[in-house]
DNA sequence: CTACTGTACTGTTGTGCATAGTACAGTATG
DNA sequence: CATACTGTACTATGCACAACAGTACAGTAG
């Protein structure tokens, strides 16, 4: 798995780093029981402080994506339901609204829109279920 | 139009301001022309100080979603196509990459998230063509 | 002129990101 | 056992940005 990380973004960088694993993860990229590289290796190969790659590893355990041992490493976890329907349902409409106001704003409808999803993940996870 | 603003919220207030004037504006509850509300009467009406409304007001004039007029104030601004094929289609993933990330790992597939889509959009804009 | 509008500053405070450095506990290997 | 990895938990610093307060000035409408 290969992390890319652009520094000056306006995107923290250990919210790239969680988002590439999460996207990895959710594509099945990253198999369950898969080691992750330590922190320490990622840092010094991302060139940042090792304190950020927890942080980002510390925020994917906390959603469940992975799992920590203690002088072992990281592991991705298997996959559960942590959360509620309801609680599911809340968490997507949020992160989903901010995103429709840009497409919107862009000038595409609901349609393209899904399009350009289905696109998307088929570009990502060419042997979708 | 009724803006709500969540303090102590994660997203900053002045960029909740420019996601429910862009979604207004791009399903079309705000007309092209409708004057908005002062910088100084909207942040009294949501307790907020001028400055972070004005901050809202200009980067939505950026985006071209608003135009101002010296002494007069806020108006929507007529669509019109700012940006290249190219760059809407950056855009569009820039922001689309983080969703669906997120979307992944709360366990929704392409087809969910279509509907849900779907579903959000119905609700915010009934007379859809 | 007066009262509204936008606009542009200067500060100050608080928060979060990223860094550096240190320290300690658990695991695997020899 | 010793060594070298792993995660984990601190403290402290520099920086950027959000939001605030206050002031000032320019354009518009009555």
């Amino acid at each position: 798995m290969r992390i890319q990380v652009t520094t000056g973004s306006s995107i923290p960088i250990y919210r790239q780093v969680v988002d590439q694993i999460r996207h990895a993860s959710a594509t099945g990229k990253l198999a369950v029981g898969a080691p992750l590289p330590s922190v320490r290796v990622l840092a010094a190969e991302l060139v940042l402080n090792p304190n950020t790659i927890a942080k980002a590893y510390a925020a994917l355990v906390r959603d469940g994506v992975l799992e920590s041992q203690q002088g072992r490493g990281y592991f991705v976890a298997a996959r559960r339901e942590i959360y509620t329907r309801k609680e599911r349902q809340r968490r997507l409409e949020e992160v989903m609204d901010p995103f429709l106001a840009e497409a919107l704003t862009l000038g595409f409808d609901g349609e393209q829109i899904g399009v350009e999803i289905r696109k998307r993940l088929e570009k990502l996870a060419p042997s979708t279920e």
